[in-house]
DNA sequence: TTCCATTTGTTCGTATGTATA
DNA sequence: CTATACATACGAACAAATGGA
């Protein structure tokens, strides 16, 4: 008998030989990759072990790891040492270009946005946020940090920066209208694109990966943007970490 | 007296009190970043314990944390807990556009490029590469593998695919010439662009961590680039590694 | 910090089945 | 038919990495 019935890898299979001129490693990695593609092991989930492969297939270990390697190669599962195998969670494909918002390239994704704001507060300005913004070092200016979320899951943690004297009252503000764009509105600013992009990645400090939801040891990407008025004026130094297993930042140049 | 003499932070000061209406310690933050800046503690170095340093200045350790704090605010400095204080390497800003090669975006930084093949080889094509280059999976793909280097440091491993049939002998030829491009032009091949950039962070394994020559606990950024002939035609998939905490991607958007 | 259990990764050796000359 | 080469499968042991105690 084969390991390609209708029923999935769950439970004992009696002991099988070749059959039908598949090998036993093809068999499972016929049945495996069923599996995942009817979702009977979620994107995100562990699968079981690979002893527990071998003994529910009832073959040795080398001829389960053979073919979850056929399936690593197509990239419908990864392995991770000392730890498991899993299901890769679908990579959401974030677009940046001259005018995308959040909430847009999710959207793109079909996927559900959600942005709301953690903390916003004020100080003056480091060296960095200063070079960033064309002011000087000490220079006020007001922080909101926001957490992006696509479908309900964290994809990332932005902290937006604006010269304090330009944007009095702007935590209010965006606490009234949900939106960074929608804020700035009321302001009268509403044209305005991303200069720069740089994109650097590091590990996450724990509250971050608490924030994100993802371990600690999982890098996320940096991404350093400066958003300018039309007449190229910064208005906006944003440093924005995504969750470096659940998005890929796309660069159409 | 103050710390900042013209001696750098070295050997052992006099029991010190505040002076000339600087706090303790702005006096030791200054006399740092002097340091730092002259080159006393270079990039990449490791700087003395903060129990050292309270030692060498006299005071307490809190003292010596709330000067290397502001430091770190700067970003002249950065903490690794359990691990030390270190200056950060410069980060080389990588600019990314439609025509930028390697050793360009290097020397745009004033510093010297070099790049070197590490092996190359041909190989039935995965489900990625082949999706990126619109062939079928299986189709025979040559992979050039190349260590980039910026003043000797490592900077990035990047995997080159081309279709095996269109470029044959092309692992010789690239030997011989030292660079993608001047090998590409042997095949008539002189005009092509960046399609699209996707950027992921995760670890690096061991293997690619030596290469780096960087911790296989910091990770590294994962740039996938298609690129395309004048006609749009797909011609080359790469995948390239850089070091996470030495490159920082810039895309002028 | 160190220790420990768990899990994947690697390398031996051995045996058997399959295809082909 | 045998002989050979190659793919397949099993067993054992150890290395390396992770996560939690």
């Amino acid at each position: 008998m084969s390991f390609n019935s209708s029923s999935p890898s769950v439970g004992r299979a009696a002991k099988p030989k070749r059959v039908g001129g598949l090998s036993l490693w093809r068999q499972i990695r016929e049945q495996l990759k069923a599996d995942i593609l009817a979702g009977t092991f979620a994107p995100g989930e562990m699968l079981p072990t690979e002893q527990t492969f071998a003994a529910r297939f009832s073959v040795n270990r080398h001829t389960v790891r053979r073919a979850i390697a056929s399936l690593t190669a197509d990239g419908l599962v990864a392995a991770r040492q000392g730890h498991g195998t899993y299901v890769p969670e679908a990579v959401l494909d974030y677009a940046v270009s001259k005018r995308t918002r959040f909430s847009e390239a999710v959207s793109a994704q079909s996927r559900v946005p959600k942005a709301s704001m953690i903390v916003a507060d004020a100080f003056p300005s480091t060296a960095t946020i200063a070079k960033a913004l064309g002011i000087r070092r000490g220079v006020k200016v007001v922080r909101i940090r926001t957490l992006g979320e696509a479908d309900g899951r964290p994809l990332s943690l932005a902290d937006h920066h604006f010269v304090a004297s330009h944007f009095p009252g702007l935590a209010q503000v965006y606490a009234d209208t949900g939106s960074i764009s929608a804020a700035l509105a009321t302001y009268g600013v509403t044209d305005f694109s991303r200069k720069s992009t740089d994109v650097t990645a590091r590990l996450p400090s724990r509250e971050e990966a608490d924030l994100l939801t993802q371990p600690a040891s999982r890098p996320v990407l940096v991404a350093q943007s400066i958003n300018v008025t039309a007449d190229g004026t910064p208005l906006e130094y944003g440093r924005t970490l995504f969750a470096g297993d659940r998005v890929q930042m796309v660069f159409e140049t």
